[in-house]
This record gives C-alpha cells, structure tokens and sequence, in this order.
DNA sequence: GCATATTGCTTGAAGGCATCAACCATCTAT
DNA sequence: ATAGATGGTTGATGCCTTCAAGCAATATGC
C-alpha cells in the first residue's frame, strides 16, 4: 500500500479517539442533556429536580423509592415533592396496606406537564429520531456498556 | 421467511429501539456520569460545580469565561472560585493588559487534585477504555450527532 | 480630551437543593 | 407487649442559582 494511500486512508478513517477525548465529550453530551432538560423543565416555571421527579413518576411511587432513584436523602424529598404539590401538579396519596408509606401521584395538570417537557425534549434532541435502525442499536449497546 | 425464523430474527436481532426509549438511557447515562464525577470531586472535599471549574482550567481563563463555558451567571462563578481559592487550589492573577480581568489559574494543588479527580473518573469508567476502536469511533460520531 | 457607554467582576437578597441529626408514626419481630 | 426497624418530616447549615445594583477599568463618540 503506498504512502499516499496510507495517508488518505488516515484522512478519511482518522484516528479512534483516546479513552480521554471520548471522557471530554461525555461531559459535553452530559452537560448538553441537562441543559436541554433545565430549559424544558424552566419554561414550565420548574427546576430540573423537580422536571426529574415529574418525569420519574410514570407510576405512583413512594417518597422513599424516589429518594433512592435520585441518589439522595429522603428528606430532600419532602421539600422538592412539596413544592411541586404546591402547585398542584402532584399529590401524596397514604398506602392503606402501609399507613408510614406515602406515594406520590401525578395529577392530570401534572400529567399535562411532564407531556409537554417530554415534547419539548425529543424536539429539542431532533438528531435521535434522524438516526438509522443501525446507529439506535450501536447507541443503545454503546451507552449501557459504558454506564451499565 | 416462516414465521419461526421471524420470531428467532427477533430474538437474536431485537427491534431498535425507539426515540423515546434512548432518550431514557441517555437520562440514564447523563445522571451516572454526574454520579461518578460527584463522588469523583466529593472524595477531595468538592461538590460537583467545583469539580467541574477545576476540570475547565486546562489553561487560566477570565471569570467571564468560565460563567460562559458553565452556562450560568458570572456572579455564581465569584463564589465558586472563592471557595476554591480559599482551599488553594486556585487563584486569581488580574490581566496585565486589561485590569478588569482576573484570570483564574490551578495552583499545584489544584493540578493535582483534578489529576485524581480525572484518573478516578477513567477508572470507574473502565469500559470506555474497553472499546475497540470502531466502537470508539462510533461513539464519539453518535455523541457529536446527538449533541451538535 | 472628556463625557458616556460598555465590560468584567463583586455584593446582597431570595429561593432551591443537598446532607445531617433528631424526631414522630407505623410496622415487624420476638 | 416491648424493642427495634422503617418511612417520612423538620430544622440547621452550606452550596448553587438568579437577579438587581454597584464599582473599577476600558472603549467609544464627539
């Protein structure tokens, strides 16, 4: 194989990027997915905690197991479930089997919301829906053997 | 093609998955990432943000740009940088050729610190480096795609 | 040159998030 | 029935976040 050829196959294949750079642009996509979600969840008067919490409540669930999904203690919980009650977009509902439980609940206006930020993020992250069968199934297997 | 050879094609291929269900692993993987760099900056004494600030200093840069690359108001990168500054881990050196600027730059401490901070995140993030180097190429190709 | 923006940074106030220790109510186990 | 474990809340403290206001230094316009 000749030098030129080497060189165009350098120039068209490139080099595989170092663990490094792959890290650097984790933080970039991560930092890009949180920033989308901030404004969805902001154009909503919400915070991105309380857009998480939203989100995570596609079935009622109690304080305790949402404390576990955010990684974070209980009583952090109460204030940010407080607020979001405040506004009527949640409520706490008393376990009957298990009067200590309290699960929280999506009202319909919390429903409607958590909706439109969904919306607002599928097309805000456009490129998604533009990927090919392929590159959904690479990005797929790619992101949960890296975060498994 | 019967309908058994359709059922195995499944099972071995599997359907790509939707927008929708990518759009809950990259939730998924942008809160593992700020997981790991969380405890990653909390093992130094760090919280997230100044985990974050110390990681952007490859080289001094003015507050400004620092509230620009952070996505945030200037006056919250004043408080960062001074509590980072008060743990010597940086300081501040106004600009010679413009006195309003105050470049902030990593002290030793500060180098070594994101140093371990860094090689912390490679190593709980094993599998990046575990990639062949199409999945690489693939991942930093879907990454840019998704987050343009 | 000099008055007037404009820019970079800081301060103070108000609110949300995060963690810890202490507490109450409820359930479980012996 | 008593002791311990569990689910949730409260209060204190600290950090992050935004906004409005302000100071210092530079740029701009005449």
């Amino acid at each position: 194989m000749s030098i030129i050829l080497a060189i165009l196959g350098f120039m068209t294949e490139s080099a595989p990027p170092t663990p490094a750079q792959l890290m650097d642009q984790l933080a970039r996509a991560a930092a890009a997915y949180y920033r989308h979600f901030a404004v969805a969840s902001g154009e909503h008067g919400l915070t991105l905690m309380q857009g998480k919490v939203l989100g995570l409540l596609r079935r009622p669930m109690p304080m305790r197991t949402l404390a576990e999904l955010l990684v974070c203690d209980a009583s952090n919980v109460t204030g940010i479930v407080d607020r979001l009650q405040a506004r009527d977009l949640v409520r706490r509902e008393t376990d009957p089997a298990d009067r200590r439980i309290k699960n929280v609940v999506l009202t319909t206006e919390g429903e409607r919301t958590v909706e439109r930020i969904r919306a607002r993020l599928t097309t805000d992250l456009t490129a998604l829906e533009q990927l090919d069968d392929e590159d959904r199934r690479a990005f797929q297997r790619l992101l949960g053997q890296v975060f498994p």
